[in-house]
Parts: structure tokens; sequence; C-alpha cells
DNA sequence: TATTGTTATACTCTATAACTATA
DNA sequence: TATAGTTATAGAGTATAACAATA
């Protein structure tokens, strides 16, 4: 057994790693959780969407979106308004002051990206981007299946 | 902004994905936590160790070891002896009972790991482990620099 | 009866730092 | 004074499930 070689341990280090390293920019000076920030970035990209599908895209779930929400909500940064067409829903939209938060912050977090991404050459990236996909599906299917 | 494109995101989706995968394993089976797994991993390899070093090796922090070195040592699977060059070192030792657990459940754990590394091609995995590397190193630098 | 979202609860993790014993 | 390891504590995150409102 090697552990410095062992690929679930080395991307638990990296993960870490790199959430460290973008969560200096959203948390410290946006005081955001990381759960907070993906709702929010997820709102970046469609004004409105309902609390179940801003779950799905960020693969929280329903109370870590719940929360989250709250605490958003409670900043101002985000409303939610109820669905007329099913008011069991709730729809999630940023406010003004959620939009000026943003436009402040993914600036400076694509920037880290951008700067971890230096690391690696134009072939490592695509390389990065199709292992990443497939070992996530394999991932997710070696779970279910027990 | 682009969640499902954005690295650090996707690096933390895979990591709990592949964490789940493989501590469905050492968890459910043989009840360690991630950490307990760690040091018992670290044992593996070497058959004392002291406390320090298995911290430094595993990324845990002192505490981590401590408390996962706490409870191992309760069920009987290491043991903590004085270090008699300098009495404020623990050396970290397997028990037999320790060794025993290690059999089983590492070759369990290395199968999760081959069946996950199925999903890529021998290219494909010569790339991860460069693609991972340079990007720790990078995450840490940039986490330092602030 | 099923679904959305909220709340409750208990549990685990994490981070900081105080403490002890040694050096 | 500094270090190794333990303990204390508070805060954050996680998981399960009960619950209210709606469908």
């Amino acid at each position: 057994m090697n552990l410095q070689a062992f690929l679930p341990y080395r991307l638990a280090v990296l993960s870490e790693a790199v959430s460290r390293c973008v969560s200096q920019v959203y948390g410290e000076r946006f005081q955001l959780t990381r759960d907070e920030w993906r709702v929010l970035a997820a709102l970046a990209e469609s004004d409105a969407m309902k609390s179940t599908a801003a779950a799905l895209y960020t693969t929280l779930d329903k109370m870590q979106v719940s929360r989250a929400c709250t605490r958003l909500e409670g900043r101002g940064l985000i409303r939610r308004d109820e669905d007329p067409e099913d008011r069991r829903n709730k729809i999630l939209r940023l406010t003004p002051e959620g939009r000026d938060l943003l436009d402040q912050v993914v600036p400076l977090v694509q920037a880290r990206e951008a700067d971890l991404l230096r690391a690696l050459d134009f072939q490592e990236r695509l390389a990065l981007e199709q292992v990443l996909d497939k070992l996530l599906a394999r991932a997710r299917s070696i779970s279910q299946s027990g």
C-alpha cells in the first residue's frame, strides 16, 4: 500500500488544496460559504431558478440549498419568490445587490482558476477535462452498484 | 460563470464521489474513518512511525492523528510506544490485529482503485499523474502567496 | 399519496488554542 | 524557550428524518 500514489488520496489532497485556494477569495473577501458560492454561481447563469434545479445543478441537496438561500436572502443577495404555477416551488433570483457581488467575485475567482491552470499546457488541460469526466462517471457507477 | 466547467468545482465533485466510493469499503465494512484509514495505510508501509511523521505523510494535522490513533489503539489495531530517544514522541506500530485488518482491507480498496482506473487508458493515466502533481504544487503555492 | 421546501436533531469535521510533559 | 502530543471548545458541515403546505 502506497498512500502517496493512491488515486483517491491524491484527489482528496488536491481538491482540498484547490478548494482552499479558491475559497480564500469568495470566503475571506466576500464571506460566502462554499454552498452559498455554488448557489450564487448557479444564479449567475440563469436569472431565475427553482430550488430543485439549483440543487441538481450544484450537486447540493435540498437542505443545503435551503440553508444557503436563507443566509443569502438574509443578506439581501437573492430573493425567493413563489411559483404561481406550483406554489410548492420557490423561485430563486439574484437581487441587484447579489448581481453586484457576483460581478465582483466572479472575475477574482476565475483569475484564481486561470492561475491554477497556468500550471498546465494545452494538451494537459484537454487531457484533464476528459479524465475528470470519465473518472466521475465511473465513480458514480461503482458507488451505485455497491 | 459556468459552474459545471469550473475546475475547483469539478475536482470537488469528483473527489467526493471517489471518496464515497472508496470509503464504502473501509468505512462500511471495517468501520474506519478516513483519518483512521490514512494512518493505517501509512503504517502499512513502515512498521514504526512517529506521530509527526504520520501527520506529514497523511497530510493530517497532529490532532487528527492523535484522535485517529486513540480510536485505533482502543480497537487494538495499533500501539503507541514511548520513544526512548525523546520521550515527547510517540511511536506508532501496527498490532497483529491491525496487520490482519490491513491485509483484508488493502486488497479491497486497491481493487476499487483499479476499478476506477479502468475508466482510463494508459495514456490518460500517465497524463493524470502529471496533472495532479502540477496542480497540487500550483495550488499550494497560490494559497501561500495569498 | 407524492413532492417541495423547512425545520429538528444528532453526528462528524475542522480550527484554534490551551495544556502537559519533555527537551 | 520550543516541541510532541493531548484535550477542550466552538463552529461548520453532513445525514436522516419529521413536518407543513401544496399538488
